[in-house]
DNA sequence: TATTAATTGAGACTGAGTCTCAATTATATA
DNA sequence: TATATAATTGAGACTCAGTCTCAATTAATA
């Protein structure tokens, strides 16, 4: 099946817990969302996965490259499906909480430029700018 | 006294708790600093400031614009007095700690079209390069 | 100095996330 | 397929940063 392999995949032991999980942020479609979110979706669904376990789950998929932190400051973690699209950041709206996407190649390389002036190893970056999206004027 | 006339400047009302903070704040020169770190300076000094209140006041000096808060994501924020530099982001080495500040004015400017393409209007943001310095490879 | 509004401290509380450990389950091998 | 071994799980206690409440205190101002 589907949720299977997609473990398989990533090198990921399947477990029951384990594909509920994903079977849960399967229904997230494009959404960001935490782990909390997926663990109310699991209680929708009957699920009796611990809480303890779905932290483990998420993080160990993020781990492995299958899931994306995404850092917008709220005091917790959302994710993003890793494979849905690839790097890039992130605007958000203060008012409407809207998360809009963009992806800058010259804002990237500059990033890179100043790392290597200071002669810094980059493992990962976050660039979120905060503020009001058009709706909210 | 100095510290008075700090408060005066950013029209923050004197009170002996918030005169102890920026006390302590003083004492940790340009270093980027945590809440707790600045109760433990208060503690230090036999000063009996709540929880609560340092909270409180370092919330509204960040308001103000006395201090800056910088999210390095360790869970809680630093600061860093406003006055002595102007905006900058920072780069976070994950092995030792050591936060590395950088300026670059292109990336600042990209930032703004991208905004101006999204029509997003821009309140701040986070630009966080975290990875290795050149101490830890 | 008296009035009024702002600030404070104590400690209970919240929310996200971690930890422990005995019980369960997945995988590898015979 | 049965068994051994190592990995995973669930329950709930715990941590840590930060917030809240509210009566008591204190600052600003006249
Ligand atoms: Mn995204
Ligand atoms: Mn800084
Ligand atoms: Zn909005
Ligand atoms: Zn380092």
């Amino acid at each position: 099946m589907k949720n299977k392999s997609l473990l398989s995949q990533y090198s990921i032991r399947k477990t029951r817990p384990r594909l509920q999980i994903i079977s849960v942020i399967g229904k997230f479609k494009n959404r960001h969302f935490s782990v909390e979110e997926v663990l109310k979706g699991l209680r929708r669904g009957k699920s009796k996965v611990s809480r303890a376990s779905a932290y483990r789950a998420i993080n160990l998929f993020s781990q492995k490259g299958l899931l994306r932190p995404i850092d917008l400051g709220k005091g917790f973690l959302l994710y993003e499906r890793a494979s849905q699209k690839s790097h890039h950041d992130h605007l958000y709206c203060i008012n409407c909480g809207k998360i809009i996407e963009f992806k800058d190649q010259s804002i990237e390389k500059l990033q890179m430029k100043v790392c290597r002036k200071k002669r810094f190893h980059p493992k990962s970056h976050t660039l979120r700018i905060t503020g009001l999206c058009k709706e909210c004027l």
